[in-house]
DNA sequence: AACAGGATCCTCT
DNA sequence: GAGGATCCTGTTA
């Protein structure tokens, strides 16, 4: 059993090579546990597409504090959406739990999404935090207590069945081709691919304007 | 005080 | 695959 210093050690590096790691650990809430299948990056002032791009604001404040705890925020004004802060002080960065396989507490993730396939319990952020209960109240709480509540349990032996992918993160206007986004192959619980409709086409630089 | 823009989800075709 | 709901947040005036 890994305690917290352990824990929070596979947390620390670059924001892009800490979230494939994240690929099959286990975060905790009550009695309901999910294997995450899908995560994405992000950093701070050097990625356009992160909250953290253009400095510490209220809400994102978490993701300028210590790596294993969490940053909730509203998407949409009412999507509750969990990343794992990672990284360190100097480093802000958090990555964003996309998707996942509810593989404990499925009676009560099932209340939460009533008349909802079982896979898609928590395939989507917005549907994870649900399935999970995890709302804004969870904001800047740690993952990393040996007891604590949410906790989050780092992948023991990856599988060789595990191939992970990588590609754009979904529904950026900004720095929609940088590849943050990292998935499990052949697993139901990932979501479906979008770009923002509001992000150049891929090539709109080099080629000429439509008539 | 007003505005534009969402790290989404659900319901249709 | 397309479109709308819905309301919070950061920025600008």
């Amino acid at each position: 059993m890994p305690g917290s210093a352990e824990r929070r050690s596979v947390l620390r590096g670059p924001v892009e090579d800490v979230a494939p790691r994240l690929l099959g650990s286990l975060l905790r809430h009550g009695s309901v546990v999910v294997r995450l299948t899908e995560v994405e990056a992000y950093g701070g002032a050097d990625d356009p597409g992160s909250h953290a791009y253009r400095g510490r604001t209220p809400r994102n404040a978490s993701m300028f504090a210590d790596a294993g705890r969490l940053y909730c925020y509203l998407s949409y004004g009412v999507h509750t959406c969990a990343n794992l802060v990672v990284g360190d002080e100097a480093h802000p960065g958090a990555v964003l739990l996309r998707g996942g396989e509810v593989v404990e507490g499925l009676d009560i993730a099932r209340t939460r999404r009533p008349g909802v396939r079982d896979v898609d319990l928590a395939r989507g952020p917005g549907r994870l935090c649900r399935a999970l209960g995890l709302g804004l109240e969870h904001d800047g709480r740690t993952v990393l207590g040996d007891d604590g509540d949410p906790r989050w349990t780092p992948t023991i032996s990856p599988r060789s069945t595990s191939v992970q992918l990588r590609g754009p993160r979904v529904g950026l206007s900004k720095a929609p081709d940088r590849a943050w986004r990292f998935w499990l192959a052949a697993e139901p619980t990932v979501s479906t691919y979008r770009r923002s409709p509001r992000a150049a086409p891929p090539g709109a630089d080099d080629a000429p304007p439509p008539c």
